[in-house]
RNA sequence: GGCCUCGUAGUUCAAUGGAUAGAACGGCCCUCUCCUAAAGGGCAAAUACAGGUUCGAUUCCUGUCGGGGCUACCA
């Protein structure tokens, strides 16, 4: 249990017995971490919410929980303000606490008791197109809450949706006949197939009769003409042999690449069953799913104002020339998460400009009986210094691999500044972890909600609110046992450590809420919760560290501090490890 | 036009309806004979505007202004 639940328990104890029977308010009734540490260390609004629904003065009622406390042996309780409970942790108890976290590889992180099926669907780049910055967000993100939902010990498949299909391949089917570099393509396949599908575009809107014959190859495709099937495949198959160096550089896993393509035979039936249950309709030659009424016109997605008129804006599944779209691949791809792999969950880790396309398609569900914890995973927008969609001077946008490489370059002139006799290797695994836990933290610190503006200062930055930041202090850590000639894992102890200096007690308030923080990130998707927690963390050790020694103290002392440094340090370990970043020992 | 979303120090970002709104960068002061100074300790600096609900509002509601997105056959 951890310390916010014991002393929910102490007080909803306490308000049974002095309200008996009269607690169904008591719902809302919790024990918080207070904002400020004047305030203690939890704090509970009971009184305030309680004598508003009984007319009592809030202080008065206060004092009568207080009194049914009693004395608590984990912390001091006061009244303060309009009425708050504000409980003061006592530093023995923090010290327990520590105790059995030293002995639970979980560092008391409870599982949760509810596991489910999470597929997670994101990063999804298309084919023969590189990465880019805006691929960031998805990838980084999709990652972290995997890890996060497989540690509190749900089933979690991770599913890479790329884009395999489509009416691009049309132009990068006629380039691939007419405009390919064979020996360019050996060198760098994607790019070379990203110069031929721009050469294409360009060509289209000087020539029609280019435009058209593209139309051709790409209905030829469709059609399943052999040869083309077969450069797609390639095409494919060369993209991703590119993509999965970029990901193995971030450390990032699919357990499938099921793209769009998969689902192509699955479509028709699809559309045929949701025409035969009503579901789908007709209109304008297109086959089109409306809500037809059933929702709050503020609230329908497939409706939309226009002069004062709510207007029926269906999702479309099937276009009048035949072809498929997003919403229909969309559909079948859920479909066979939960027939195929019996998802309970499927979070879909996509931009916030895709809002209305994902509320559709789990209202098309919800049409269809089919229930599950769907969710859409939004996130802003990468912005440029203008606040406008991000791009460079020349239009392009900024590829991922430019980006890595650039981090991990300014890593590394940082590596052999700082550290020049570090042999080659180990400083090239540390500018590698530098630089991409850097991008990875500046990523995961803001709340994916908000447009951020990109600067490669601030994406790259290494000093401040930053991943080597934490790097650092798990660095002064491993320095600190290195010279006992001990690690941080073996740490074990008789008994709990004695918790004396304000810093001390310090770290171990922070220490001690890694229980509460990581299971509370899923509720929201909210992985800069655990970002925040760690650099919180991390300054806490380097007061510790500069305020506390700790190979010059002596006795119990000494042995305390050892074991504060261990925790330190295994926390540090396993919460960058959920957010995907590398804790080198010596940077 | 309508709908969604955002507007917080000079800049970039935080803040489950809680108390004196946190950081980082930049600026100005200190601290390495001491476990890695990629560090620590200080100072100055902000909730777009106007109402409302509430014991209490950056947070919820309404309106105004401003940015971004979406608004039937792209994904």
């Amino acid at each position: 249990m951890t310390i916010k639940e014991t002393l929910s328990q102490h007080l909803q104890t306490a308000l049974k017995n002095l309200l008996g029977d009269n607690l169904s308010c008591a719902c809302k009734i919790n024990v918080e971490i207070a904002q400020d540490l004047r305030y203690g260390d939890y704090q509970s609004n009971a009184a305030m919410v309680l004598a508003r629904q009984l007319k009592k003065n809030p202080r008065a009622l206060a004092e009568d929980i207080l009194q049914g406390l009693g004395e608590l042996p984990e912390a001091e309780t006061e009244i303060a303000g309009p009425g708050f409970i504000n409980f003061r942790v006592r530093p023995s108890f923090f010290a327990q606490t520590l105790f059995s976290m030293l002995g639970d590889p979980r560092l008391g992180v409870v599982a949760t008791s509810n596991p489910k099926t999470i597929i997670i669907d994101f990063s999804a780049p298309n084919v023969a197109k590189p990465m880019h910055v805006g691929h960031i967000r998805s990838t980084i993100i999709g990652d972290t809450l995997a890890r996060i939902a497989r540690f509190m010990g749900n089933k979690v498949i991770t599913d890479n949706h790329i884009g395999d299909w489509g009416t691009q391949f049309g132009m990068i089917l006629w380039g691939w006949k007419n405009k390919l570099n064979p020996e360019l393509l050996q060198k760098d396949p994607i790019a070379t197939l990203l110069e031929v599908y721009k050469n294409v575009n360009t060509l289209c809107k000087e020539q029609p009769s280019v435009l058209k014959e593209c139309k051709d190859e790409l209905v030829k495709l469709q059609s399943g003409d052999s040869e083309n099937l077969e450069i797609w495949k390639q095409c494919i198959q060369l993209t991703k042999v590119g993509l999965e160096k970029i990901y193995k550089r971030l450390d990032i896993h699919f357990d499938y690449w099921l793209g769009e393509s998969f689902y192509n035979d699955a479509l028709s039936p699809l559309v045929q069953n949701l025409m035969e249950r009503g579901i789908a309709r007709e209109s304008d030659g297109a086959i089109c799913v409306f809500s037809d009424g059933f929702h709050d016109p503020q609230q329908d997605p497939f409706l939309v104002s226009k002069n004062g008129q709510w207007l029926p804006v269906p999702a479309i599944i099937r276009k009048a020339d035949g072809g498929f779209l997003y919403a229909t691949t969309d559909l079948a791809t859920l479909d066979y998460r939960i027939n195929h792999f019996h998802a309970d969950a499927i979070w879909y880790v996509v931009g916030a400009a895709q809002d209305k396309h994902f509320k559709q398609i789990f209202d098309i569900e919800r049409m269809r009986g089919v229930t599950g914890d769907f969710r859409h995973v939004a996130f802003g927008s990468i912005l440029g210094k203008d606040r406008r969609p991000f791009k460079t001077r020349d239009g392009e946008t900024v590829s991922l691999q430019d980006v890595i490489d650039e981090a991990i370059e300014r890593a590394s002139r940082v590596v052999h500044e700082k550290n020049p006799t570090l042999p080659e290797e180990e400083k090239k695994n540390i500018a590698q972890a530098v630089g991409i836990g850097a991008i990875k933290f500046a990523e995961l610190s803001q709340n994916r909600l908000s447009d951020y503006i990109f600067d490669w200062d601030k994406m790259l930055a290494l000093t401040g609110d930053t991943a080597p930041y934490l790097q650092n202090s798990f660095v002064r850590v491993c320095s600190i046992f290195r010279k006992t000639n001990t690690d941080f894992e073996s740490i074990q102890s008789e008994k709990a450590p004695i918790l004396k200096h304000e810093s001390e007690i310090q770290l171990a308030r922070l220490l001690v809420r890694f229980a509460e923080v990581v299971p509370a990130i899923l509720d929201d998707c909210r992985p800069n919760l655990l970002a925040a927690y760690l650099y919180d963390l991390a300054r806490s050790f380097h007061s510790f560290y500069e305020a506390c020694p700790v190979l010059r103290s002596e006795g119990f002392e000494r042995e305390s501090r050892l074991i504060l440094c261990a925790l330190t340090a295994r926390v540090l370990k396993k919460g960058m490890g959920l957010l995907g970043i590398t804790l080198p020992e010596r940077m």
